[in-house]
DNA sequence: GGCTGAAGTTTGTATATGCAAATGTCGGCA
DNA sequence: TGCCGACATTTGCATATACAAACTTCAGCC
């Protein structure tokens, strides 16, 4: 109470401080899987939909291009995933490899959603989940 | 409506983006005074507090040590800060340059406010930044 | 008084991410 | 048919941040 950050009513501040204190849980949450909480979220993209243009893997996960094609990458050279050049657009698919360690990899995300969840109460974290969600929209729509 | 994110359920997920998200706005609105967001943060922290060990910088910025030296590094080669070391700890103050810098930091942020609260509607606003406050709080205490 | 360990800082190295430019591919139009 | 602009991706480079190890300084204890 007596030390109050003088940056605690700034949203820059509070929500960098925020994303760097849930990677750093995501990462230790993901490091059975061998994998960083991106390159996991990517696993998880293509299992569910192979065959996803590297394009779409962006737009979902709201990173760029580059920073995808770079995450796609490695896991190519895991053996995890597969490229294919098709026309002007990368598919991406999954391999037997990535199918057998999906189910690790979804146990590791629910994890790291029960531990936030533990700390916040359930109402809280799913109404700041929601909350910050529709706000990502909000600055996405006027970028 | 039609195409939800299949993450937007998951606040590591959301949280990151939303931090991108700030941090590209807030790049912009700072881009005027020649510094970086943190570079900006760390002169008015300085100029709040002159001699400042980097150690308290780091706790009131919720940053790692290393990462304060690096950001006081750069702003003491542009002459905005002074480093002295004093017995272990490091007292940064800042230059008569920075004094002149700050209004137009200060200014700089507050546009930076003023652009997110617009976006998202002043309570709306107020509500997450304070939510989003305390979820790093809680995290920063069970870490 | 000298050692030992803890605290504060810096340095070396690594990762994540982005921007801008380069590359490759397609679609339409002269 | 061949060129040109638009789209998808990749590549080169830059920045932010962190971890671990090294270095410095102090504090207490023998």
């Amino acid at each position: 109470m007596a030390t109050e950050s003088r940056y605690c009513n700034c949203l820059f501040f509070s929500a960098n401080a925020v994303a760097r204190l849930l990677t750093s849980m995501a990462e230790e949450e993901f490091a059975v899987t061998g994998l960083s909480p991106s390159h996991a979220f990517v696993l998880m993209t293509v299992c569910h939909k192979p065959g996803l243009p590297a394009g779409e893997i962006s737009r979902e996960m709201q990173l760029t291009p580059s920073t995808v094609t770079r995450l796609v990458e490695k896991l190519e050279q895991r053996k995890l995933l597969e490229r294919e050049s098709v026309g002007r657009s990368t598919r991406v698919t999954p391999t037997a490899a990535a199918a057998e360690l999906l189910p690790a990899v979804k146990a590791a995300w629910r994890r790291l959603h029960a531990r936030y969840t533990a700390l916040l109460g359930p109402e809280a974290a799913a109404q700041l989940t929601t909350a910050t969600y529709e706000a990502a929209k909000k600055f996405e729509q006027s970028s």
